[in-house]
DNA sequence: GACAATGATATTTTT
DNA sequence: TATCATTGTC
């Protein structure tokens, strides 16, 4: 046994969680080595697996910590099982090497920089990545076909961006892609689609519609440029010693298959890997793991995965990986089932299971050996009540919303705990219109939409501070025009018609807002009513100005924060949480700059901070505690992994679940260069409509309005139709002739 | 009824 | 920028 015996309490926490597990997940967990494929349907106790497994093995074998790495995608997916490692094996759980895949390879490059080249690599920030593109792109002549007939030499830089994204997740070849576009291009004239099919005006059947001809060509010449400009950008980004997301999996990837030492190293190191989530993982990645794992004919591979919580494949995850490490392995893959779901009742897991059913392209697997398609058993026996879900049919979005609200405040009385009620929709715009409904109806609730800091008036007021003292730093009284709108903000507490009656002077006078301020004979003789907030607020700008050369850029933005008064003002707001949260990023994100560039200067950064505005980059809120007294409001994506007593899925129309896709902000491809298709759109959106459906562990309702906002009509989502056909569940009509929008207004 | 030209409208997410 | 819906022609 490799725990030590200060460990004895953890001993027993494990041994006690290895006899709470089920059958099933004691036979994944007991067989040590070789590869294992574990199938866990939702809430079937997935990560306490993963943590039973790494626990089983420390204890079985003489494995250290360190041998072991376990690898998911996101962060929350880390921290979840770093969390159950540490409850059920004490610190030791520590030293076992969770990682997303990017962190994993990040770290490999880290502590290999020689091996990539440079000695100095850091990750690419979201800012320095768009300065490289509108750099390339400001140099291009104005007749090249991005910049040709546009105003704006930046107009295709999203474009452009997502293409080199793209061309390395898929690992393209910049002289492949040209001659395929070439290719197309010589074709189309002779293509049926650009000849007219019949006399239309001067044109006989069969001339080429020059038009439609000529605004392909232009499109391909302009993927063609993009495409050949890829290796400019790769130039440019290595010259500044940077490095893409994509560029740290293939990196490493790379690294792996041409230095068999280097791999040698890594593959002595891991004894055991084990994967969470992998129907989510994507080409590079899963190249990446069984590149890893090449060494073993059956390498201790543990890994966990659902076909039918598949939700990623827009992002490259495909399912048929699951497949393919059944064929890698055959007969020595051990394969489990895991039967028994620990959230819902068993209505819902009948319901949801008959749903997934209907797809087929995803069940190849579950019919070998002992593993067979079968609804999940609700385990515990509190779960065994009847609660079919319920769908309803309302007459308009309007009182779809009407009812929601309703609905909330019924169960609320009933003492149901907000933080267990979600409200799942498909598109975030539809959570937008129902934080307005929440605000409304003071109804307390969550959004797990990022909220961009930049955005806030508080941060506002901030950068206005700093921008006014950055002009004054230049030139005394060059922040004139500047100063007036900063009195205004509330936390001086200074009067409107103090205020007022400043400015009065100020366009009546010659003088300066500096003499205006240190001369009390003039706040006299204007009658100035209350002379101590402007006498802190200027005392403030004072001291700022003295100060701000003297400190770091870090605590110098403290300072303002601080000595301006606006802290103090925050705390007594209704939602000071959230502010000082805001306030948090913001300090957070200032050090984070430093840390890049540690010369920066506050003038450097506070043009960082407009430049990001400019290109809609983002500065996320950072919420630590999500608070347990509030309705969640989530897309079905956000709501993955998660579970609630009451789900209700919100406005399940036609237009929202089975819309078309969408490329704005993509360069169109010509057909002989499509993305691989193997994929079914309707498939990936009934397996995100399953997702939502499980995450209720007792009461689901689904509904839709049959008229919008206007009147007009839509239809629900085909699988709401699916459902009812199947009798899967209840349905119900909530159709209230007249009512229109009373709670709008 | 099929084709052609014109006009409104607009995802999901991580690192 | 691309697609769907609508209106306009043959």
């Amino acid at each position: 046994m490799s725990i030590t015996d200060g460990q004895s309490h953890f001993d027993a926490v494990f041994l006690q969680l290895i006899k709470q597990l089920n059958i099933s997940q004691k036979e994944a967990v007991s067989t040590l080595d070789g590869p294992t494929l574990v199938l866990a349907g939702p809430g079937t106790g997935k990560t306490q697996l993963i943590a039973a497994k790494v626990g089983k093995i420390l204890m079985d074998s003489d494995t250290l910590p360190k041998n072991i790495l376990c690898l998911t995608f996101t962060d929350a997916g880390v921290n979840a099982l770093r969390n159950r490692l540490v409850q059920y094996i004490g610190p030791e759980g520590h030293k076992v090497q969770v990682l997303t895949f990017h962190a994993f390879c990040n770290q490999i490059i880290q502590q290999n920089r020689y091996h990539f080249g440079q000695n100095n690599l850091e990750p690419i920030s979201d800012l320095e990545r768009i300065d490289i593109i509108r750099m390339i792109l400001d140099e291009l002549p104005w007749d090249n076909p991005l910049k040709k007939g546009y105003a704006n030499a930046h107009q295709f830089e999203r474009e452009w961006q997502s293409l080199i994204q793209w061309m390395k997740k898929e690992n393209y070849k910049v002289a492949d892609l040209i001659e395929k576009i070439d290719e197309y291009c010589n074709q189309m004239p002779s293509l049926p689609e650009f000849k007219y099919k019949r006399k239309q005006g001067t044109f006989n059947v069969g001339d080429l519609k020059e038009g439609l001809y000529q605004d392909f060509l232009q499109k391909y010449a302009r993927l063609r440029e993009a495409v050949r400009l890829f290796d400019v950008y790769e130039q440019e980004k290595n010259l500044r010693h940077r490095y893409d997301y994509e560029d740290m999996i293939l990196w490493v990837l790379k690294a792996f298959q041409d230095k068999p030492y280097f791999l040698s190293l890594y593959q002595e190191q891991f004894l055991y890997v084990l994967l969470d989530e992998f129907q989510d993982t994507n080409g590079a990645q899963f190249a990446l793991v069984q590149t890893l794992l090449n060494y073993w004919d059956t390498p201790n591979l543990f890994i966990v995965g659902d076909e039918d919580q598949s939700i990623y494949e827009f992002q490259g995850a495909r399912i048929k990986h699951l497949q393919d490490v059944k064929d890698k392995y055959g007969d020595d893959l051990h394969l489990v089932q895991l039967k028994e779901n620990y959230r819902s009742t068993q209505g819902i897991l009948n319901t949801a299971f008959a749903f997934i059913q209907r797809n087929t392209l995803t069940s190849s697997l579950k019919n070998q050996g002992n593993v067979s398609p079968q609804p999940l058993i609700a385990a515990s026996a509190l779960r065994q009540i009847d609660s079919t879900p319920i769908v309803v049919e309302y007459g308009s979005i309007f009182q779809e919303e009407a009812d929601l609200v309703h609905s909330l405040k019924n169960l609320f009385k009933k003492g149901v705990n907000p933080g267990q009620v979600a409200i799942i929709f498909r598109n975030n715009r539809q959570g937008d219109q129902l934080v307005r409904l929440f605000e409304k109806n003071s109804i307390p609730y969550h959004t797990s939409r990022p909220i961009n800091i930049l955005h806030t008036p508080i941060v506002f007021k901030i950068r206005r501070i700093i921008q006014y003292l950055i002009q004054e730093w230049k030139e005394t009284d060059r922040g004139e025009s500047e100063f007036l709108p900063l009195l205004y903000h509330a936390h001086w507490e200074i009067s409107m018609s103090d205020i007022g009656k400043l400015n009065k002077i100020k366009v009546t006078s010659d003088l300066s807002w500096h003499q205006i301020m240190t001369d009390e004979t003039i706040w006299g003789s204007i009658g100035i009513e209350n002379s101590q907030p402007l006498k802190r607020a200027y005392r403030f700008f004072q001291d700022a100005l003295k100060q701000g050369l003297n400190k770091a850029l870090p605590a110098f933005l403290e300072y303002i924060i601080n000595k301006s008064g606006l802290l103090k003002a925050t705390l007594k707001q209704k939602d000071s949480i959230l502010q000082v949260q805001i306030l948090n990023t913001l300090v957070n994100f200032c050090e984070k700059s430093v840390e890049r560039e540690p010369n920066i200067s506050v003038i450097d950064w506070m043009l960082m901070m407009d430049r990001m505005q400019d290109n809609h980059l983002a500065i996320s809120l950072e919420m630590p505690q999500v608070s347990n007294e509030s309705v969640h409001l989530l897309t079905a994506h956000r709501a993955k992994g998660l579970e609630f007593e009451y789900v209700f899925m919100y406005d399940c129309v036609q237009s929202e679940w089975e819309g078309k896709s969408n490329n704005t902000g993509v360069f169109s491809f010509p057909p002989t260069l499509k993305m691989e298709p193997e994929t079914d759109e309707l498939e990936a959106s009934r397996r995100l409509f399953y997702v939502a459906m499980t995450r209720a562990s007792q009461f689901l309702q689904i509904g839709f309005g049959k008229e919008n906002t206007v009147g007009k009509p839509r239809m629900p989502t085909l699988f709401i139709s699916e459902l009812l056909e199947d009798k899967l569940v209840h349905f119900e009509q909530r159709i209230y002739p007249g009512f229109f929008c009373p709670h709008r207004i």
